[in-house]
DNA sequence: CAAACAAACTAACAAGTGTTAGTTTGTTAG
DNA sequence: CTAACAAACTAACACTTGTTAGTTTGTTTG
């Protein structure tokens, strides 16, 4: 188990008080009460408040791309790749939940990055169209527009940050199947 | 057409710039140069920004409350309410897309009305719980945990805001049915 | 022991924050 | 014509913001 650095520490806090109050309402004198330090001595370890949102969601934004990357690769049926990618937002969710807000809600305030991660969520995007419209082709999947269905799905897995830690006995493996049966499935029986 | 006031302009500008960047981020002064005047003059029309961020938010949960109201007091089937809340979260989202975007992110920066939309929030919740474990008693709607199932689709209805406006020619009719086919009925074939 | 280092501190800065007070301007109603 | 009003303005306030400079403290290493 390998030591957490006091940079990995601040980070990690940072991107707690970010999924409470949002980026811009976290001052850096916050960050410092929350480490029990001044203000000041934040900047020994970071270079910039700007840094450390870089930090949070351009790591979890790239784990998404990996993780995209091997369910292309694999020669599954679409619904087993759809199920693929359903796990892989469970993992990386429950594992970064807290990262996941500041993906999600304050992505928009990324400068020098701001375009890299755009292009790494336009890619992952156009991907998950791709593996419906495949899908849709070969009659595994209705014939819905891509979009609504990417949209739909997609959305309630970038949520899942939102509710995992309200259940924390929840088991992530009867999530996972939960959500395939519901995502894939629909709720009708 | 009733004509729309100062006050109703400031708030409905505000509402544009609270999506982009969120409540903390826009300023007094970024909302003043949207509406071509100075931060000053602003307070002649309302009381503080914290008033801006309660009159968005309040307003649209208040419209969800009054059609859940409507959707509980109907005495059609569990599937057809659930289709009936898909129809709600439609009407309202496109209608108050940028009020939405405030709803869903910034809802806690809300002080004295926080309580109160806290309150909203969860009744709502709960009565839409109450509709998918009736379905569930009924043999309606397959017997998986109700928590799961109510996630999954209200996050997706709750996102709406951030994908309606990208197709300015979508349908809402259209993309109301295709909704239900994807949130009840799943992709699958 | 001395040198190096990690990690905290105090003090201060320039810029930006929401908001108030008091005033000016142009339009509408008596 | 004048009184009333809506809606803008300038100037300023007290406070908060991210960040820098320089210093102190205690621990680790040669």
């Amino acid at each position: 188990m390998k030591q957490e650095t006091r940079q990995e520490e601040i980070i990690r806090v940072a991107a707690k008080l970010f999924k409470e109050k949002g980026y811009s309402a976290v001052t850096m004198r916050d960050l410092a009460t929350a480490m029990n330090i001044k203000a000041a001595s934040l900047y020994n370890h970071i270079n910039s408040k700007q840094d450390i949102l870089e930090s949070i969601i351009i790591s979890i934004a790239e784990k998404f791309t990996v993780g995209m990357t091997s369910v292309l690769a694999s020669n599954a049926t679409c619904i087993e790749k759809l199920k693929e990618i359903i796990a892989l937002h469970v993992e990386i969710s429950s594992q970064n939940i807290y990262g996941m807000a500041a993906l999600n809600h304050d992505w928009m305030h990324l400068e020098s990055q701001l375009n890299h991660y755009k292009k790494l969520r336009s890619d992952y995007e156009n991907d998950f169209k791709t593996i419906l419209i495949e899908g849709v082709n070969s009659g595994e999947i209705i014939d819905i527009k891509p979009d609504v269905m990417m949209f739909s799905i997609l959305t309630t897995l970038r949520s899942l940050y939102l509710w995992i830690p309200k259940k924390e006995d929840v088991n992530l493996k009867e999530l996972t199947n939960n959500l395939n049966e519901i995502l894939i499935k629909g709720v009708v029986k």
